[in-house]
RNA sequence: GCCCAGGUAGCUCAGCUGGUAGAGCAGCGGACUGAAAAUCCGCGUGUCGGUGGUUCGAUUCCGCCCCUGGGCA
């Protein structure tokens, strides 16, 4: 039994959402979330997640399920999904994915190294280790554990030798063998994927505009409603776009054109990267290139993902 | 109209006493296997306002012109 699903994909403020709503309205689907931060039940407004009017012409999964103070994971994230998906698939309904977290779409589609769980207490204590030592004595300590991880990554990429870290200490072996096994890919999937990368200059614009909308939907106040928790600043909701800056500005650090223009600049940065991220390390995806603006183009765009869909859901599966 | 202060990278600005220029931010390219809106690596992109002059050599010194602030009228 084969699942046909739609993977949509690409940089933020691009015009994702829309054509997911259009795929699910068009082909009776499902939008599946399928970003890291729009998970996170407090951030609604910061994470542009969908709004009244979205949610009323299709069904909307996975946004805003998990409170800030809870990690999310691509390990996590692709069980949630892989439950959405089978439930949407029950009731005959096609499964639209939809986000601009690449490693998300990736594990989903191709699997994650068989790694178990590691423990929360050993993961803290990890963080704080490299806390105390710094990167570079960090990656000296990791190079004694594990040579050949410490070889590959950057002394300065604390994520990843954390990563590695944790790995040797709570399994014995390193990451790197961890990763030459198969990938526990989900199998049972047939995937028709799809980035939508607008021209640049549309996508910055667009960038800097949705601030600017998010501010006037109330941003500043949801950024105070989220100080109020008290929450760790080291988790992964914290990290959202927009917010540290007006947090800074409610500290009176910052004016609030100072944050917006901060913020206007971090997401843009984030687009960029994603767009390098989809152009080299999704190929398999439909690239739906845009050469006017956001808006002259999203009909084009719209008209060529449904021909791709249409025959992609009439080609005989397995 | 006169007097100051300026015109150097997309922006804000550095550039002792002459040797064709460099920072921050922005931008561009890249990496990416369970925190990925994260984390990390690489790259100055320039008629030094214009035009004459002095000089072996001018962004730098001098003249004139243009532009922008501020002051006096």
């Amino acid at each position: 039994m084969t699942t046909p699903i739609v993977v949509i994909g690409g940089p933020t403020a691009g015009g994702k959402s829309a054509l997911a709503l259009a795929v699910a309205r068009a082909f009776d689907g499902v939008v599946i979330n399928a970003d890291s931060l729009q998970v996170y039940r407090e951030l609604a407004i910061l994470t542009a997640r969908p709004g009244a009017a979205e949610l009323a012409q299709a069904p909307h999964r996975l946004y805003g399920v998990l409170p800030a103070a809870e990690a999310c994971s691509a390990g996590r994230w692709r069980a949630l999904a892989r439950a959405e998906i089978d439930a949407a698939a029950a009731t005959g309904r096609l499964p639209v994915l939809v986000g601009g977290t690449g490693l998300y779409l990736r594990a989903l589609s191709h699997g994650l190294a068989p790694v178990p769980a590691i423990p929360a207490e050993l993961r803290a204590a990890a963080a704080d280790r490299l806390a105390r030592l710094g990167p570079a004595a960090f990656h000296a300590a990791l190079a004694r554990r594990d040579p050949v991880m410490a070889a590959r990554l950057r002394p300065g990429d604390r994520q990843r030798l954390l990563r590695a870290w944790e790995v040797v200490e709570a399994t014995g072996r390193s990451l790197a063998d961890w990763q030459r096994a198969p990938r526990d890919a989900p199998d049972g999937l047939a995937i028709a994927a799809f980035v939508v990368a607008p021209p640049r200059a549309a996508l910055y614009a667009a960038c800097d505009g949705r601030f600017v909308r998010m501010l006037a939907a109330g941003a500043l106040d949801e950024a105070r409603a989220i100080d109020a928790l008290g929450l760790d600043p080291g988790l992964p909701a914290m990290k959202a776009l927009g917010l540290r800056e007006l947090q800074r500005h409610l500290r009176g650090e910052l004016t609030l054109a100072a944050a917006a223009a901060a913020a206007q600049a971090a997401t843009r940065r984030y687009a960029k990267r994603q767009l390098t991220w989809f152009r080299h390390q999704m190929p398999e995806a439909h690239w739906l290139g845009a050469d006017a603006s956001i808006a002259q183009d999203s009909q084009r765009i719209e008209t060529e993902s449904f021909t791709i869909i249409r025959r992609f859901l009439l080609t005989p599966l397995g």
